[in-house]
RNA sequence: GGAGGGGUAGCGAAGAGGCUAAACGCGGCUGACUGUAAAUCAGCUCCUUCGGGUUCGGCGGUUCGAAUCUGCCCCCCUCCA
């Protein structure tokens, strides 16, 4: 089985333009792919850790990848699937974000045999007329307006400046494959249009052909974006979303999701992942347990992955052992109020919600529950607060 | 530039001088049931020293009293140029 019948087979691939050809190339390992990263924020996030995989998969199969940072498309924003203008980000910033993703990519891509890329390097030189003038005529506004991509921002208002981003987006293609002889885009099912807009640029400039295919989203059974939770994204960033939080995120995906998150995001084998949906339904948390620990283990290692499965197995299972607990360390009198310790523990944002937390019996310290919020708290050298069934934390007296 | 419509809590959306810290839905939190799942049910969801305090795009005004009336400004949408 070559690799884009592994691709096909774990359902990862939604659209391609040309099927036979591409096949033929990523199986051969002479694809020159490339992939875009837009920095909107210092941490890649779980919706980009697919595109990551993917990019191990297929540089694993002796195709090249070339990593494109948009440093230049991050001015403009992308507006697809978007109801409401970006923010515009500031040159140091967008910079600062660069850099970020460069060193957690580190962790996924051989950068030995891999090129990375920042687009502000050609796109921020261009010069405006020249630049229509290149490639304005290879445009149709009536086709670009029908495109997918722009549908909600029709109804409520879409600027020049991101209508301009598929533009960018092709000239990049363009650009990569006339300088590096880059034959192949990838990107989420959303970039469908933007990449459309690439292989058509450079057919119409060059009369050689380029292919794209796209990613299936994650989304749960629901049809809702996974990697998001109320807070935010699930980061990959481990001072943003800590291992034990990440490993927890996957330990609670719903039934439903379980498998499709192994063929989309681990590398366990197929057969071996064909093995376990023949399981039977009541190991179900086995299944999860496998797959947080799988992906924690890409993401942060194998140490961290052992260190989160201990953690939860102590935390759930109501083994002894605490050491594993996540914790924290804050200046502490010897006594405490209740709510004061609850926000300071950042357990809530403000007094009135912790007071509620107490009141509606979600708190207890030491493993006992707290019912009024007035209590003092007598902190000897550490303290386990718990809220909830699954928020644990052990605060350390400095 | 002109005409019209709009900006209300994380989001969607009611309210049109006092009865409104602001209906309802979603989301979120807590509890019950469970399997660290889903579904369901109940409660909660601006802050507070629990006396109150600060909110309905922004700054002023009218009024005993304003999210509600009014002046100016900012932003968004639709149509016309």
């Amino acid at each position: 089985m070559g690799i884009y019948e592994e691709l096909q087979a774990r359902g990862l691939i939604a659209q391609v333009t040309d099927e036979q050809e591409i096949r033929e190339l990523l199986n051969k390992g002479k694809a020159k792919f490339y992939i875009g990263f837009d920095p909107t924020a210092d941490s890649l996030h779980v919706g980009h850790f697919m595109a990551l995989c993917l990019m191990k998969r297929l540089q694993e199969a002796g195709n090249t990848p070339i990593v494109l940072v948009g440093g230049g498309t991050g001015h403009v924003g992308d507006p697809s699937g978007r109801s409401d203008l970006r923010q515009m980000m500031s040159k140091e910033t967008i910079d600062h974000n660069v850099e970020c993703f460069k060193k957690q990519m580190s962790r996924f891509i051989d950068f030995n045999n891999a090129l990375v890329v920042n687009n502000a390097d050609w796109l921020l030189k261009l010069n405006y007329v020249e630049l229509l003038r290149d490639v304005g005529p290879h445009f149709s506004v009536n086709n670009m307006l029908r495109a997918e991509c722009y549908k909600q921002r029709m109804e409520r208002g879409l600027s020049f400046l991101e209508f301009n981003y598929m533009i960018m987006q092709a000239y990049d293609f363009y650009y990569l494959h006339e300088k590096y002889g880059c034959n192949m885009q990838f990107g989420g099912d959303d970039q469908w249009s933007n990449m459309l807009a690439g292989t058509e640029l450079i057919r119409k400039k060059t009369g050689k052909d380029a292919y794209a295919m796209t990613i299936t989203l994650l989304l749960n059974s629901e049809g809702k974006k996974m990697g998001k939770t109320a807070s935010g994204a699930v980061w990959l960033d481990p001072n943003k979303t800590t291992p034990f939080e990440f490993f927890q995120y996957w330990r609670n995906v719903e039934d439903a999701d379980v498998m499709k998150c192994f063929k989309l995001l681990t590398f366990v084998p197929l057969d071996k992942i064909n093995e376990m949906e023949a399981w039977d339904s009541s190991r179900i948390n086995e299944k999860k347990e496998i797959l947080a620990y799988e992906l924690t283990k890409l993401v942060h290692g194998e140490e961290e992955a052992n260190k989160a499965l201990q953690a939860a197995k102590n935390l759930f299972a109501g083994v002894g052992d605490d050491s594993t607990m996540p914790s924290i360390e804050l200046e502490l009198e010897d006594e405490v109020n209740l709510l004061d310790l609850l926000v300071k523990a950042e357990l809530a944002t403000s007094k009135s919600e912790a007071r509620r937390l107490v009141e509606q019996g979600g708190i207890s310290i030491d493993g006992e529950k707290k019912t009024n919020p007035n209590e003092m708290i007598k902190v000897s050298e550490s303290i386990k607060i718990k809220k909830g069934k699954k928020i644990f934390l052990k605060v350390i007296k400095k």
